[in-house]
DNA sequence: GCATAATATCTAAATAACTAGAAATAAGAA
DNA sequence: TTCTTATTTCTAGTTATTTAGATATTATGC
């Protein structure tokens, strides 16, 4: 079989699959208001032209009007599997498939002081944790 | 000022990098050699069209022949200098500027054995060293 | 010097991402 | 019902990315 070439949102259709993460479902008119809230103004009808095909890639779903004509709109994939499926293609592509190379990385990028370092390595004690069991 | 719009090496562009990182100078037939053995078999004019819109965005720059009449490329941006940029991106975009969850979606993507599991613990206690001098 | 083979320049075309206007349609008010 | 307003559908244009062909130019062997 061909691969189901799966690719990630793009810029502007993750934005809205954030919004729709937080709650939904929700009309055009409210994604479009929460989208203005975060700095992005566009047009009624691009966000409706964009819901549309992210209805065609089967990243949201359309819900039929509850009252009035406004369709509602509701994801379809998760948050956690469009994150990891971005933070793997990073790890491949980027980083040639080292996750510790990644890691590194972050400790210069997210300039972590000792309280989230600290946070960090609870977190990995906790995985190595559950790997020995 | 306007931002530098500093946008990131698409995929094709980071193959490029990625080339002249492991060894620069290069001609074009080495750099469309190299890139067909990774699988990707372009066309020789496809290669001098995509070094061309490099030498544009000031990621590679152009050298004179040393013999004969090709031309060599070299890198002018660092691989750290890229690939950190792209993990901040990642971390902003799909991460809200957490570290913390970048780092536990880690977890889940690569599958990290013992071994790989304690050596991020070693990178990370040094880290910690680090910050508390 | 001339031929041929390698290289470079110029041009363009396909696809994807993003944007929005004009026109059609339906809901709800008067 | 008829008017107004919100919503949707259809269409289209811009920019970026990736691809490569046709043509021109230059090296270098003979």
């Amino acid at each position: 079989m061909a691969k189901p070439a799966n690719a990630h949102p793009t810029g502007l259709e993750l934005e809205i699959l954030k919004v729709l993460w937080v709650h939904a479902p929700r009309t055009v008119r409210e994604i479009r208001d929460e989208l203005a809230t975060g700095g992005r103004d566009l047009a009624h009808t691009t966000v409706i032209t964009m819901l549309g095909t992210m209805v065609k890639k089967r990243q949201i779903k359309k819900l039929l009007p509850e009252v009035g004509k406004a369709f509602r709109f509701a994801p379809v994939i998760a948050r956690e599997s469009v994150s990891h499926g971005m933070l793997n293609d990073l790890v491949q592509r980027v980083f040639d498939g080292s996750a510790e190379a990644l890691m590194l990385g972050l400790f210069d990028v997210a300039d972590l002081d000792g309280v989230e370092l600290a946070k960090l390595r609870k977190l990995l004690n906790q995985r190595i944790g559950e790997k020995k069991s």
